[in-house]
RNA sequence: GGCCCUAUCGUCUAGUUUGGUCUAGGACGUCGGGUUUUCAUCCCGAAAAUCAGGGGUUCAAAUCCCCUUGGGGCCGCCA
């Protein structure tokens, strides 16, 4: 079998990272299976959907690397990729539909739907369209039509047992009696999401249904369908484990900002993202906690996707990122981190950013850490350059020390090691390192932590290290 | 309220199919220590789950069966 799976977001809002997981699942299993990973944009809804939104879509999933291999961009055998464009399909399968009077018009008011609802919710009775248009004839359809009453279209439900088997979850059976008939469209050239997704699931000939389990009830009303249109029960369904908050409900805007957007603007790493993603409801079965996406291909499998939900744990994707931090090389590191530190060139940002590669946890982070280096004059409390209980006087005269020792090494000698050596000798006489070395560093940072100052002095060069010694020296001095 | 899903450290999870090797393993986080001029990295160590609770089956149960409870999701002319 020619595995096909699909992503089929609605253009709503931005993609945010419980999407960007079942896009990932998608993509991981069709890889995995060597299939065809399908984009479809449901943006059936016309009042909530935007372009804007389809933009932030792809670029996202462009950025995470989760390429599809059919939909927007990408044309296909099944085209068009996108709902809104598909109007004409839909139309000539609700035409058959209510031909066969496997669906109706319902004339009911939406207001009064609504009350009907409430009405049952408060009598504590399962919510259900009560088929009141159910027994209007053909020709009574006809004639309110005619009369320009506005109507919708409903599916006929049948009351009957639906059974699935869910790759996740096993056998899961709903009882149709309960659910009513469903809403098909508002109108013919207007197709509500239950119908549409059965109609391309079937027409782009998908085979596996991966998906939140939010959606585990929508199975068998799509399934409904399915038979009434006389298609096949050919897809298999897998439903994914709900991104959970800290509270553990849905992950949701209820939680903060958690759209992809945000992450990679604070400098997280796709790689990253998708790492922690994946981990969040499935495991490889031993000790690994890192994977490229490639690995993920290579190691996903269905049977170890978990069945409950996972909170969102942003600490481990903090760590996880951080990982993928230390793994880049300079270079690229600091194409990265460039736009954290606006106006600064890249060869200079290189140079300051092997410093932090250990520190760093998201890149945005180096704005507000290395921005000392970028700066002409330092800000900071006289307090921070004492080192123990050691006096001012004390303060000052480490600084001297360091002063001296340093206009006396020749510019081509400046380097952390020379710095070191030379620096690491003197501090040695006295037996505690720290005398010089804290003060120094202070000086040349104006930070309580920060690299070490032989690397940090190699970077400022020899000038602007001296410059900074010296006005520490005279904030020591002065008494204010 | 109805229906459906679910239940191992604070969190992500291994182990459940094929009961015994589990006095339950790893990771994140936390705490302590080492390296170190600071922070981070790195290394070492600790605390942390009576396996939701109860009952049963069995020589033996996190693992099998039953019940209860907790948590979540869905009940739209949204997707």
């Amino acid at each position: 079998m020619n595995v096909r799976t699909r992503f089929a977001p609605s253009p709503t809002g931005p993609l945010h990272m419980g999407n960007a997981r079942t896009a990932l699942f998608n993509y991981l299993f069709a890889k995995k299976e060597g299939g065809v990973f399908v984009l479809r944009i449901e943006d059936t809804d016309k009042e909530r959907s935007s372009p804007e939104w389809e933009k932030d879509l792809l670029e996202n999933l462009h950025w995470l690397g989760l390429e599809w291999d059919e939909g927007e961009g990408k044309e296909g055998p099944y085209n068009p990729y996108r709902q809104s464009e598909r109007t004409e399909i839909y139309k000539e399968y609700l035409q058959q539909l209510l031909e066969q009077g496997k669906a109706y018009y319902c004339f009911c008011s939406a207001e009064d739907l609504e009350a009907q609802r409430q009405d049952q919710l408060s009598r504590g009775v399962a919510p259900k369209y009560k088929g009141t248009c159910r027994e209007l004839s053909k020709e009574e359809q006809e004639k309110q039509l005619q009369s320009g009453k506005s109507a919708i279209i409903r599916l006929l439900v049948p009351e009957k047992t639906i059974t699935f088997k869910d790759l996740i979850r096993g056998e899961i059976r709903f009882d149709m009696g309960l659910v009513g008939d469903m809403v098909l469209a508002k109108d013919l050239e207007t197709p509500l999401y239950n119908f549409t997704v059965v109609i391309d699931d079937y027409l782009m000939k998908i085979t596996h249904v991966i998906r939140g389990e939010d959606h585990i009830s929508n199975t068998p009303k799509q399934m409904v369908l399915e038979e009434a249109l006389g298609f096949p029960h050919t897809i298999q369904y897998a439903h994914l484990p709900l991104i959970l908050g800290e509270d553990r409900t849905k992950l949701s805007k209820r939680h903060g900002d958690n759209s992809v957007t945000r992450f990679r603007k604070e400098g997280y790493l796709p790689e990253a993202v998708v790492n922690f993603l994946a981990l969040l409801g499935w495991n490889p079965g031993d000790e690994r906690e890192i994977f490229s996406l490639e690995n993920l291909v290579k190691e996903f499998s269905m049977e170890k996707v978990q069945k409950s939900g996972a909170v969102f744990n942003m600490q481990r994707l903090d760590w996880i990122n951080g990982s993928y931090i230390r793994q880049k090389s300079p270079k690229n590191l600091a194409e990265l981190a460039a736009p954290y530190l606006p106006g600064v060139s890249i060869d200079a940002i290189e140079k300051v950013i092997v410093l932090y590669k250990e520190r760093l946890r998201k890149l945005s982070e180096i704005g507000e850490l290395a921005d000392f280096f970028f700066k002409e004059k330092l800000e900071y409390p006289k307090e921070l350059l004492k080192w123990k209980q050691y006096s001012d006087k004390d303060i000052e005269k480490a600084l001297q020390t360091v002063e001296q020792i340093l206009s006396l090494i020749p510019e081509a000698d400046w380097t952390k090691e020379v710095l070191g050596e030379i620096l690491l000798k003197e501090a040695e006489k006295i037996g505690d390192r720290g005398y010089l070395l804290w003060p120094m560093r202070v000086a040349l940072t104006g930070k309580q932590a920060s690299p070490g100052p032989f690397e940090v002095a190699e970077v400022l060069g020899k000038e602007k290290a001296l410059a900074r010694i010296k006005s520490a020296i005279s904030m020591v001095r002065s008494n204010t």
